[in-house]
DNA sequence: TTGTGTGCAAAAGCTTTGCATGTTG
DNA sequence: CAACATGCAAAGCTTTTGCACACAA
């Protein structure tokens, strides 16, 4: 099947470049860390810490909370997942590697996420570092609205 | 002096604002309310809850940490300060009558937080609600970058 | 007088840390 | 075999909640 040999690919791809992070900062590559990261890109979209530990546990992995913490520090400074802090609530990440760059909208209603692009962001992001002499080195959008009760049909996720 | 005077002005207009927002809803007008919104405005930019909190004990006010928290809820609910969730740390709040609505620049070496404007979010936020078919309520944009060292001369406030 | 708001302290929820054990390099 | 990672549980921090008392309406 189409789908799994291209999810394969992605799936090394992934675990490559771990390696890769990995091996440059002289850390240990452990089977916990490995299974985290297949984990989230065989799976989840957007998630957040506890939901991973479980959803580990459900798979009979043996995993601690302390080592799926450290593990997504780790995916996340080398780039393979993004952090994202919506609300109050509990941080929330996503498989950021074969992902175009995008924002989010988030359904006050419904508390669903979408995602959007918009280029002109780029553009804010040069403009602002000009004026303010910053070197940006990212931004965080989000937009909050309400749905009309059309999230039930094009949801991807919930916060 | 003509600060003192502006200060003042300032003062009772928002304290009308949130005693009609208070009459409006049944809610009492407790000393504690005005007092935690008279400090607010007479001194904080951005603050968090905690500051908040032993800014009101050194200032001799015997006031619980869930009455600022009800209180900042209520403050937040009429519009007169905005909520802001930067990074993984506690919600940051600044006080927002009298200010343009801007977005904020937080410097990633020393936690600074700048203040800036561009109207082609507003633009970006009409394309997205149409294309998406949402009622775009509001939006938190947040750039993060590095000052090459000329925060010191221009900082208001940290995080 | 009635019921909401307050203070206090305890609890809850997310994340980090300390320590003993296990495993990678 | 030495250093680092893990598992577990406890601690930390921010925020919420429960309860008795105070006070605004």
């Amino acid at each position: 099947m189409k789908q799994t040999a291209n999810q394969d690919k992605l799936l090394s791809e992934v675990r490559q470049i771990f390696e890769n992070y990995l091996l440059e900062n002289k850390l240990r590559r452990t089977p916990e860390r490995f299974a985290i990261l297949t984990e989230i890109y065989r799976r989840q979209d957007h998630f957040d810490a506890d939901q991973l530990y479980d959803f580990m546990k459900q798979n009979n992995y043996h995993i601690s909370r302390a080592t799926v913490y450290n593990t997504l520090e780790l995916l996340s400074k080398c780039g393979l997942i993004i952090k994202h802090q919506f609300g109050q609530h509990a941080t929330i990440f996503e498989k950021s590697y074969g992902n175009a760059q995008h924002d989010h909208l988030i359904c006050l209603d419904c508390s669903k996420i979408f995602e959007f692009c918009d280029p002109r962001l780029h553009q804010i992001e040069e403009s602002m570092g000009r004026i303010l002499k910053f070197n940006i080195e990212r931004h965080a959008l989000t937009l909050y609205g309400h749905c009309n009760g059309a999230c039930d049909k094009t949801s991807k996720d919930k916060v």
